[in-house]
DNA sequence: GACATACGCAACCGTTTGGTTGCATACTTG
DNA sequence: CAAGTATGCAACCAAACGGTTGCGTATGTC
């Protein structure tokens, strides 16, 4: 079963899990204390994030700490690319629809 | 049934159509020569598209026109920004180390 | 008007998803 | 070593997903 960072994000709690690690490592169990659901359900968007490899693990004792891998987020990023250059292409446009359109009222002034 | 942006591009399928339409406007028919599904798969992709409001379309005689409605990739992109922000500062950390070390090396030839 | 074309919709079906409960395992502490 | 805590894993379940087939409807063409 291989998954990828879209699917990872696709499912809004594990959108906020992934908002919670990003900033600090958390333990499963504290993860689970922000959420109405039960830690195994928890454990479950952290098994399909850690096969996403949207996050990484480490073992302390008996916890276990989770956190972001940061480097996933840039893959959207990277996806996102090709759409930024439309719209950056479009706001240019829009942005030489204006200057002619003060162009024309300049010139209008002065009929 | 609710969906979002981040449910639409799950799907691999769903992001192709996104690719395809992107630059110009398709009719579903044309869609789905591009892939090996039945026009009908196309069809529920392009509705359920359209109720993430990813994807607009247009009546043309018999044919539908489907575009895409970039407005919803920059929803994306403002979701991204809060990681956009972690790796840049990450990045900036690293660059302060880097010149650092140049530092540190540079003193040690001096001895 | 008859026929072809473009499309959406509904019904159906196997698989995946997101959740639950129960249990096994491993570390910690007394 | 016993008790308690942190966690993963398996089994189960209803709902959603992604696909198919069949059919209805509207537009275009002869």
């Amino acid at each position: 079963m291989k998954r990828d960072v879209f699917q990872a994000i696709a499912d809004p709690t594990r959108r906020a899990i992934i908002a919670l690690i990003a900033l600090q490592a958390m333990t499963p169990n504290a993860i689970a204390e922000h959420f109405d659901t039960s830690r195994q359900a928890v454990s479950k968007h952290l098994r399909i994030l850690a096969e996403c490899e949207v996050v990484r693990h480490e073992q302390q004792g008996r916890e276990i700490y989770y956190s972001l891998e940061i480097d996933k987020m840039k893959e959207i990023d990277e996806w996102l690319e090709q759409y930024r250059k439309i719209w950056e292409s479009r706001f240019e446009q829009l942005d030489t629809l204006l200057a002619e359109l003060k162009q024309q009222e300049k010139q209008e002034k002065n009929i």
